[in-house]
DNA sequence: CAACAACGGTATACATTGGATACTGATAGC
DNA sequence: GCTATCAGTATCCAATGTATACCGTTGTTG
């Protein structure tokens, strides 16, 4: 069964493959998949790890990565209750170039920070020059 | 000069870092950075390719990522205007990691749109069931 | 010579999303 | 019975994104 015939575009907005490119770099969903890396964790302590995220917000994003197929949830029955996150195997194939995406980031940090400074220096002249 | 004597931290808010990862991962950034990929490109040209963004907010973008070093803006004098956008070296560091992201996207389009459906009919049936 | 088109935006009003905070239900321990 | 723990919901408000109209400049067209 070929469900694959189209090409699959990122510019193509109706193409499912833009919806899951922009889920994976989803501002928490991010976050939550690299805190996953190491193993299961609880609802509460993704919510300490990951800061700072609202219980709203956290819950909004790991319903989606389950529906995707990212993680699984599991409840223990217990009191207090326990709810485990783990990622699933689609989700541990997301690790790799998420690393590539922080390695960068984190390795042009001093670039990043000499660039915007530069630009809000030369934004800062442009317009006292301009109230000469 | 050591500017970068603290590790790099995506999960500390106060990181640069982290704010760097999330701008790479911004809805429209990402799409800009890949279609600017393949040279310069003019602001309506590359409105019409980044399926479908308002002005404004492609304005927000570009200025971002211009105050971040990863694209350049050059205004040639002619009327009607012709503005190019075009990556930086910086900015071409970040095609390889967006392309490993792209193409996980890309390749995992089926398996995704499957675990959607299993979990969206999963909740119909808890729902229905407990309507019993 | 007046109206229009092309381009790169800006301005304004409105819809959607995100965030802060308070609260719930179940139970174990005091 | 009062309190704490945990995994969320509910509610309200702020920030962000979107749709759409509009601007200035000048070459072209009628």
């Amino acid at each position: 069964m070929e469900t694959n015939n189209l090409p699959a575009n990122i510019l193509d907005p109706n193409c499912p493959s833009r919806v899951i490119f922009q889920r994976i770099g989803d501002k928490w969903a991010s976050l939550v998949i690299q805190v996953l890396g190491d193993g299961p964790v609880r609802f509460s302590e993704l919510r300490k790890t990951v800061n700072v995220v609202t219980p709203k917000v956290l819950t909004q994003t790991l319903r989606a990565l389950e529906r995707d197929g990212l993680i699984t949830r599991t409840v223990h029955a217990q009191v207090p209750p326990r709810v485990d996150y783990e990622l699933t195997a689609m989700g541990e194939s997301l690790l790799q170039p998420l690393s590539l995406l922080r390695e960068w980031a984190e390795s042009h940090v001093p670039t990043i920070l000499e660039a915007r400074d530069a630009y809000d220096d030369a934004q800062d002249s442009a317009v006292l020059g301009s109230a000469n």
